[in-house]
DNA sequence: TATTGTTATACTCTATAACTATA
DNA sequence: TATAGTTATAGAGTATAACAATA
């Protein structure tokens, strides 16, 4: 009834919705962490620390899809905030370990209430079954074509 | 079971995987324009000429979400490669109508169809029934919250 | 010589502001 | 005076390349 863009037009195909519900999704994400001083990206090296301890800088780079010298001003940024903290490894000492702090832990879970509320205003029209299939589709995408985690791109405003 | 990253944990929040996947999504098309010599948001513009004919930069600015100088950069490009022709408006010499040439048509239908491949390799693992929720929940989405018709951000490389 | 992290630099994208012409 | 389009400039974000310390 309403689809003014349905079947093969550009703003019907998977692609384009996702590019720019996606953009949605990350502008409102970036809007509701700017009072932390965060932004997405942040947020998203933040998780992988999370998610897997003890990882060189390089390594995050490679896992994460960026260059190496954007983790550094990324790193730099949440040392600053006392999110995380630089271990030199005592057997290399090029490297440096990244470790979430206590702090750094307790802003992730803020960053994570601050999603779940976008989550909320972004899915509220959607039956709790077209939700379920939302996230199910959403999960096999992201498991499937994201063998690395690369980071969430930040709007561009 | 393949779960690291379900439940509240921020890269298993909607919010987030649409943001990754929205990236991944808007690089792939990227990639498959690139040799048109165009980027997604010259698609957008395209798209939305399109869909609604004659109308002036200024309303394709507010209209798009974007400032009216980007809308001349983005005309300019289209109008180098003959996809678009510029039509002083009679009674208003100050305001440009924008119009689709036919070669124009063309490279969106080109466009449509580079989209549709994206969307097969992005979609290539979910079932028939996965992916009919998927299409129908973006849908919902994207006419739900996109009163305006924002152009899809460009992945920044 | 190769690798890790860092710094310096350049490039892309987009917005803001100043300007021209029409109204 | 106000508006449509254009041009000039600036800012954010990220990559590339050169560099220092360590292996």
């Amino acid at each position: 009834m309403n689809d003014v863009n349905a079947g093969n037009s550009i703003p019907g195909t998977v692609a384009y919705r996702l590019g720019v519900l996606g953009t949605i999704a990350a502008d409102r994400f970036a809007a509701a962490i700017d009072p932390l001083d965060l932004k997405p990206k942040h947020v998203g090296l933040m998780a992988a620390l999370d998610a897997n301890t003890g990882a060189s800088q390089q390594d995050l780079a490679t896992r994460l899809g960026v260059v190496p010298s954007l983790i550094v001003s990324l790193a730099d940024h949440l040392e600053r905030l006392g999110a995380i903290r630089r271990e030199r490894d005592a057997t290399d000492r090029r490297r440096q370990t990244l470790a979430l702090t206590d702090q750094g832990r307790q802003l992730l879970t803020t960053c994570e209430q601050a999603a779940t509320e976008v989550d909320a205003t972004l899915t509220a029209r959607l039956t709790p079954h077209q939700l379920q299939s939302l996230q199910e589709a959403l999960a096999i995408l992201a498991t499937d074509t994201l063998p690395k985690n690369p980071l969430p791109t930040p709007p561009n405003p």
